[in-house]
DNA sequence: GTATCTTTGTGATATATATCACACTTTTAT
DNA sequence: ATAAAAGTGTGATATATATCACAAAGATAC
């Protein structure tokens, strides 16, 4: 990870976060200064829960699944695609990650120096504008996925989860980018039930399984599912 | 609800937010022109998931619970005292609420017009940079919330609820501003559920029970049960 | 290509929590 | 003060989910 030297790279950026777009040719010119792109393979830790936290990220391109250990086990809050911003709540908040991130499939992002943004945060209204449009939007659907968790039972949140990979992929069908066991972690469940609902959808013919490829055959059924359980 | 016609009464109030304490007397003034204090009766509904937003809430002094109807039934997401903000990630971002705040005790409050607290957003990068703060605060509040709500047993969970109030009355012995009810909505689980281990604490000698009034007996046990259930 | 390690599927069983039923107590209204 | 309504406590039972056990399948390493 170096630091760029074009100072134009960030004017140039085809995939400008809406914040970024309200920075101006300097402001640009300085963010460029304060910034390095770097690519992870599907695997690779972008951040770490518990380590010290000084740049915002900006993903460009890719799938992220954010997780962490929780007071009992292992737990994956969100798993989200590009554009997307990393820890943005630990950089105006804590000092020290309070969650991971990492790639589950090539991912390139942007380090940003904390200190440029909080920087561009009090110099330009507008940036700042964006950010917290940003962190309000995430903020109602966590609020969602929470409730969702707590309320729903185990064949609600599963078809959840797949309507959710339908989502991110855009596509009927999928390479599941989770083995089992993490699919549990994600729906707070054990990788036997997992399995064995998977299984169910598939007999009942409301999705196609064979390993990790997951094809959605009846979207409706899978949506009712999602509603009533 | 009337607006103030008192230019100043902004400049004067004493108990400022973050952001706020960031205006100018200008700036101040504007507010107290877009901003008007109400007072609201322990029960008062302050705001109702489903109905349009037009204000950003300040909520000056009292107890406000949030709650909202989930997938499967009523839940209270949260409960907080003064000073805090009601809304603020609805405002800029849904114009729906799509949660509920009720007083839990007289409580005062201001509402102040959206369009004046997107002004100073746009505006006042510092008063920008204190909302961000509240929102990320918020955001990681919250998500230890959910993470302890799906993965804590009953025991853990009530025992966290009364570690809380404990907190938010700074007191041993409190009033439960909750019915059974409500507390099984706070807790996830159901009345009779929170009765049995109320009932079970009190005869282990952790807390004193006796309709709404508890007292915490033993903080370290009740510590202790809140970590490992 | 065979051996080893990891992941997965599935039945049997255990456990936590929800639900039901009903008596009792407290609050509210008149 | 009395009646009605709402809220509460507690046992019995039902249900969903977790856990255990083990075999089968896939992936990885040498």
């Amino acid at each position: 990870m170096t630091k760029n030297i074009d100072f134009d790279i960030c004017k140039r950026c085809g995939i400008k976060s809406m914040a970024a777009k309200m920075l101006d040719d300097n402001e640009l010119e300085q963010l460029s200064n304060s910034c390095a792109e770097v690519e992870f393979k599907k695997g690779d830790n972008i951040i770490k829960q518990g380590a010290l936290s000084s740049n915002v990220i900006y993903v460009k391109s890719g799938l992220v699944k954010f997780h962490l250990y929780g007071p009992i086990k292992e737990q994956i809050i969100r798993i989200d695609r590009a554009p997307i911003f990393i820890g943005l709540p630990i950089s105006f908040n804590d000092k020290i990650n309070y969650y991971s991130a990492t790639a589950l499939e090539q991912t390139r992002v942007c380090f940003i120096d904390i200190r440029i943004f909080k920087h561009f945060v009090h110099q330009n209204g507008d940036f700042a504008f964006q950010i917290i449009v940003d962190l309000s939007k995430n903020e109602h659907s966590s609020m969602n996925k929470c409730i969702n968790r707590t309320q729903k039972n185990i064949n609600g949140r599963i078809a959840d989860a797949l309507l959710h990979f339908h989502e991110l992929y855009n596509k009927k069908e999928f390479i599941l980018p989770l083995s089992r066991q993490e699919l549990g972690n994600y729906t707070d469940t054990s990788r036997e039930n997992v399995s064995r609902i998977l299984t169910q959808l598939h007999q009942d013919k409301i999705i196609r399984v064979s390993n990790k490829k997951i094809k959605i055959v009846n979207e409706e059924m899978l949506t009712l599912i999602s509603k009533n359980g």
